[in-house]
DNA sequence: AATTATTTGTCCGTATGTATG
DNA sequence: CCATACATACGGACAAATAAT
């Protein structure tokens, strides 16, 4: 019948439904069984959504008791599934705190960079700086040296637990930007001399190994971005 | 026979496995029948356990090919388990990053504490300041003070995402930190009038709602609880 | 291109452990 | 201490997918 993963597919509908919070906290699933039944699948496939689900936190099982979703301060948060479930309940709330979180972990990254970064990093981001001004004129161009710009400078800071973080946290923030056309068209900025004076800003602190100044140049940047998308929401294109 | 949930004995021993190395990225697993037999379990604990590994991305199943070991980056490092497991296999290289996030995340939290703190959450750190002015002559107290301080702090920032994220960085070291007992009765400093006037600067800067000076005045007090670990092995104490 | 072998994925009848009342 | 209700565990059978021949 469905294509592979049943359990999956369970498992997203239930983890839908506790973070879009039409089953809140203290509530109690309906037993294996009868979950099985309404969803027309079998126990085992119940069991191992349940099982996924109380990985995540979101849930916890007990004999007698039953399977009862758990206190939001339990869940864990910075899973890609949470996330992305969190951004389609569209609580906008929540989508706040992920731009505010984005805000200070990237400059905290670029301060890392900056304390990490070797001759060889210098070089890459160089190069990567030129090839953002290389495509001044090119909407597009601008938008993929953006990115492999800001990769390059969270892969200079040689932490693995760093680069899963900012990774984790740039593929939410794509996705919720999935629902706002317009928004995507602005989120590396427009091409410009003032955004490329942003840009090489970071790198130059970065390269002058200085913490504090990356820091800041990177909140500099983001504020600009962020300058650059309110303009074109009250322009009305959002 | 065995005390309730198999499977997660199950998954804690595989994860180990897998996170401490001897499971090497791109090893096949045995089939669940295989492992079933070897662990003496049934396929339906096998499986869970196996469902829980490719729910925190360490591994990928697939008919025919079987279970493989995936690539270190698509793993959830921030997963509590994950973190533990990792710190279980020793990698000193991994616990120098941990560190190292916990340097810069902690700082960043308190930026945007400064961002969005009220006149209430003033009120409450002035409050968990002055507990810690008073626990001077004590270490347990000023520990403890400590702990309530730097908790208040986060709390400030009011992001459910951002506290999440300290809470886990935090369990994780002082998980780590149940293994070095010296390192421990300096977690959170010596008492002394500098480590106070530390704290205070940071609430300081955090009412004044200077998310520069307030990221700063952490990491200066970061710097000197390091110095202090690093003088304490100096004199023989690690 | 088709067949086969292998392995995961799925289903379900049954048995056991455990906590509640 | 017993009865009940629920999760947990077991294992045999079948379906689906895919790599190799």
């Amino acid at each position: 019948m469905q294509s592979g993963k049943l359990s999956r597919q369970l498992l997203h509908a239930l983890g839908r439904e506790i973070v879009g919070g039409e089953l809140k906290s203290g509530d109690v699933l309906p037993t294996v069984e009868a979950l099985s039944e309404q969803k027309g699948v079998s126990r085992t496939v119940t069991r191992e959504a349940l099982k996924g689900l109380s990985a995540l936190g979101l849930v916890k099982s007990q004999p007698k008791v039953g399977t009862v979703v758990r206190e939001r301060s339990e869940w864990q948060w910075w899973n890609p599934d949470v996330l992305r479930w969190s951004i389609d309940a569209e609580d906008s709330e929540f989508l706040v705190q992920l731009v505010e979180v984005r805000r200070v972990i990237e400059p905290a990254a670029v301060a890392l960079a900056a304390k990490n970064a070797n001759e060889e990093d210098f070089v890459e981001l160089r190069a990567a700086l030129k090839q953002l001004r290389a495509s001044l004129d090119n909407d597009e161009a601008w938008a993929a040296a953006d990115y492999a710009l800001h990769d390059r400078i969270i892969a200079a800071a040689h932490n693995e637990l760093m680069l899963h973080l900012v990774r984790v946290l740039r593929d939410a923030l794509m996705y919720s930007r999935q629902r706002t056309i317009s928004v995507l068209r602005h989120e590396s900025g427009q091409p410009s001399n003032d955004a490329f004076a942003l840009h090489a800003a970071v790198v130059d602190a970065i390269c002058q190994r200085n913490e504090i100044v990356a820091y800041q140049r990177m909140v500099d940047l983001l504020q600009s971005v962020r300058e650059l998308i309110e303009k074109s929401r009250e322009r009305g294109e959002g």
